[in-house]
DNA sequence: ATGGTTGTTGCACAA
């Protein structure tokens, strides 16, 4: 099984290169970031119509996250899960796709370390814990995937002298990475590298992508059993490239 | 050099 996820940035802006790479990679599971769609106006007819089953939540202008899987797609949770106080933004929605337990989720980016959009992603994340908790087990087959807005360690940033002090990178943060991998996950890209300065996201401005300016900050965390069953994973930085691209790259596990 | 670009029921704000 072969599962992404990708952060388009405005799924409007970028339909034609989601097809067309979709077609050339061919996931059973692709998670979608920033669709900034409402839901009415999310194509799921024109997904369906390339062999995916789709679940979508959104609010529009911004935000907005899918889950599409062609191995099944069930028991949708919009949001967090019952009982969690709910985001008012569209960042999280779960299914359950070929026997796996998925959510495709954009974590808040926080801004800087003394804007309350800070605390609101540090809280977040705390309720994504809570989330996992109330919605499945970690004995479970389970995967988080997603824009999670946070650099896991200095050797996921391209300089971290010119970072530190930001968000993505901060301490609280990487404490609230840590307490979901202390519930069971693994970020399975590092079960298969020890690179450092391998991105996923590069600003657009200032050349960044082509002066190698970046972040690792779009991940797949995985339970115990499903990071046993990856055999493979890359970034896929070819997506990156060319005309109109998404700001992040698509991440990519298969799955024995 | 605190620069630059992209997206949006845009004309400021988020990233």
């Amino acid at each position: 099984m072969r599962v992404a996820t990708w952060n388009i940035n405005s799924l409007r802006a970028r339909q034609e290169r989601v097809e067309a790479w979709i077609d050339e990679v061919q996931p059973d599971v692709l998670l979608l970031q920033e669709t900034k769609l409402a839901d009415d106006a999310f194509p799921a007819l024109t997904f369906e119509a390339l062999g995916y089953a789709s679940a979508h939540h959104g609010q529009g202008q911004w935000n907005g996250v899918a889950i599409l899987s062609r191995v099944g797609l069930d028991d949708v949770v919009h949001n967090f899960a019952p009982g969690i106080e709910p985001d008012p933004d569209a960042r999280i929605v779960t299914a359950t796709c070929g026997g796996v337990r998925v959510s495709s989720v954009y974590v808040p980016n926080g801004r800087a370390l003394d804007d309350d959009h800070y605390v609101y992603k540090l809280d977040w994340l705390g309720r994504l814990v809570q989330h996992v908790e109330a919605d499945t087990s970690p004995d479970r087959d389970v995967l988080i995937g997603g824009d999670f807005n946070v650099a896991p360690e200095d050797r996921d940033v391209h300089d971290p002298t010119k970072t530190a002090g930001m968000t993505h990178v901060s301490e609280p943060e990487r404490t609230r990475l840590a307490e979901l991998e202390a519930w069971g996950f693994a970020d399975v890209f590092r079960q298969h590298h020890d690179a450092d300065r391998v991105f996923s996201w590069w600003d657009y401005r200032a050349g960044d992508f082509h002066q190698g300016r970046g972040m690792r900050i779009d991940l797949v965390m995985c339970s115990a059993s499903m990071a046993a069953r990856s055999n493979w994973c890359i970034i896929d930085r070819n997506a990156r490239k060319g005309k109109s691209p998404s700001d992040h790259a698509p991440v990519i596990v298969d799955f024995d």
